[in-house]
RNA sequence: GGCGAUAUGGUGUAACUGGUUAACACGUCGCCCUCUCAAGGCGAAGAGUUCGGGUUCGAGCCCCGAUAUCGCUACCA
């Protein structure tokens, strides 16, 4: 058995990645079977390129060590995808050659009209392009002219044409799936780039690196049908998949940190336990089911099954079949219940341990100093100063916040604002000034007003430490989760007024 | 809109694969303990299993239909 998670390094690390990747880990080791992963670093418009070494020490942190990867190596490298573009490039070209696939000389901009038009009409959008039914001498042709030109999947059938009208897989979890190849579209397997998608790089790569069971989240059913069409045209086997439900947010949507703190360094930093975020995200779509009365029997397990548990418990007792799907909510009360169980189960040494390697870790406490030293008088206004960086929460009132000619909306409103634009920000002083200091001039606020309401929303007061250097020492996830925190409290502190 | 998946208290899960009054945990509330706050102990409220039909002696578990939610619908993964 080998299972594997590809993650792509967009950004910081996701909880969802360590959700799969746990559910990947307990699979391969239950079973005595290998654990790969897979770096799917194919959109190079996205690529972060610090992004695959938090990867790495984001699921190490956790406790998940993979068997096979990228900086591991292993039989079947390399293990990122930027490094097999000849591959994808070398199969891609065996579907040309045997009709599954053809070039398509329509530019992003066309398609994007046709789009339009088809949403327009309430129409599916599908690809149309002519390049579709070019004779050999057409796409020559446009070749030899050299436009460029992306790589699609011949879907057959239906009113495409002749062949196979239908795709059926199984869902180890649900059964057989099946799709009506009129709803499945041609999809861009190489882009215009030379570099493949996700769908055509995904299936080479499953296949040669021996995956038996594809263990990934439920986004990807309506793609599957596309991946057994490629398997059964390179005449490979298909693997098994697994199809896990998406962790959500409160509201039942897809968890997205608009919602959530999804960063797994957000996390680690904001203390949590990595022995409690592997058991929460256990609790995640059941699979811990209480045992038989057989298996108490034969296995000698207890019989009251508690929501703690460890990996190892995971590893005995953890079945895959049992797995509910319905997507469950990420419940941020729970994670903390259960992480404060850990930290009451730590001996005191242990304890000072986990704050000596996090919050009052050397590193971090190196950073703040200098911005602390020069500020105070006595080492115990150490405190005083610096206390917004090991707090968990902080909470300004209107008085410091809203600025003297603001009103208070008008303040929520642009500090909403002041998050979107930062949101997107690399994390230094130079980027997060360049972005604030526009988005002030953009809205008309003063570069006094704007930095002191970010101030009170970052540390809860009038005075700190420059507010630049603190941010960036506090770090891109926690700071964005404090910002999203005073907005949230705001908007209830708003509607609690209201209702009054 | 189309296609697919899913549906048990506010949240996460159970219910020995059809068999009493749907269980556990988190959260909430109350009481006890206590200098406070937690923790801990005890207790309570909260679902009749999305809704409507059907099969059956009997349905949360099976069948049909409806609804709702989520996902996909990109030269993103």
């Amino acid at each position: 058995m080998r299972v594997r998670i590809a993650p792509s390094p967009t950004g910081d690390p996701h909880v969802g990645t360590a959700y799969i990747g746990l559910l990947n880990y307990l699979f391969a080791k239950q079973r005595g079977g290998k654990f790969v992963l897979r770096i799917e670093d194919t959109d190079r418009t996205r690529f972060v390129s610090s992004s695959e070494q938090m990867i790495f020490d984001a699921l190490r942190w956790v406790g998940l060590q993979w068997d096979e990867g990228p900086d591991v190596g292993g039989p079947h490298g390399p293990y990122r995808q930027s490094e097999r573009t000849e591959i994808y490039r070398e199969y891609c070209q065996r579907l040309l050659d045997s009709g599954t696939a053809y070039r398509a000389f329509e530019t992003a901009e066309e398609l994007e009209v046709e789009r339009k038009a088809q949403m327009a009409a309430k129409q599916a959008p599908k690809y149309a392009g002519p390049s579709r039914n070019y004779t050999p001498d057409q796409a020559a042709t446009a070749l030899e002219a050299g436009k460029p030109y992306t790589i699609r999947l011949r879907v057959p059938g239906g009113d495409k044409g002749p062949g196979i009208a239908s795709t059926t897989f199984r869902d180890e979890l649900r059964g057989n799936v099946t799709f009506d190849h009129n709803n499945v579209d041609d999809q861009v397997l190489m882009k215009s780039d030379g570099y493949p998608t996700y769908h055509l790089a995904n299936v080479i790569d499953d296949h040669l690196m021996g995956i038996t069971d594809v263990i990934r989240a439920e986004e990807w059913i309506s793609s599957t049908p596309k991946h057994v069409l490629l398997y059964r045209a390179f005449g490979w086997d298909v693997p098994r998949f697994w199809h896990m439900p998406l962790l959500r947010n409160a509201d039942k949507s897809k968890i997205s940190k608009r919602k959530n703190p999804v960063s797994l360094i957000y996390y680690r930093q904001a203390g949590f336990l990595p022995e409690a975020m592997l058991n929460f995200l256990g609790l995640m779509g059941g699979g811990m089911a209480q045992p038989s009365e057989q298996e108490i029997v034969t296995k000698g397990l207890d019989t009251k099954l508690s929501d703690k548990f460890s990996l190892a418990d995971m590893l005995q007792r953890f079945d895959f079949l049992r797995i509910s799907l319905g997507g469950p909510v990420f419940d941020l009360v729970k994670l903390k219940w259960l992480n404060g169980e850990y930290l009451r189960g730590q001996t005191t040494e242990e304890f000072l341990e986990a704050l000596r390697t996090t919050l009052l870790s050397d590193s971090y406490l190196r950073e703040i100093a200098p911005l602390v030293q020069t500020r105070i008088e006595t080492l115990a206004q150490f405190g005083d100063m610096a206390d917004f960086f090991f707090k968990d929460d902080v909470q300004p009132s209107p008085e410091i916040f809203v600025p003297k000619k603001r009103t208070l909306d008008e303040t929520l409103t642009f500090s909403a604002d002041l998050l979107a634009a930062v949101e997107g920000c690399e994390w230094t002083t130079e980027s997060i000034d360049a972005s604030m200091r526009s988005l002030m001039t953009d809205k008309e606020w003063s570069v006094k007003e704007g930095f002191m309401l970010l101030r009170a929303i970052l540390t809860g007061k009038s005075a700190s430490p420059p507010l630049l250097e603190s941010l960036v020492v506090f770090g891109k996830a926690r700071s964005l989760d404090r910002v999203r925190r005073f907005l949230d409290m705001q908007k209830k502190a708003a509607a609690m007024a209201s209702r009054k």
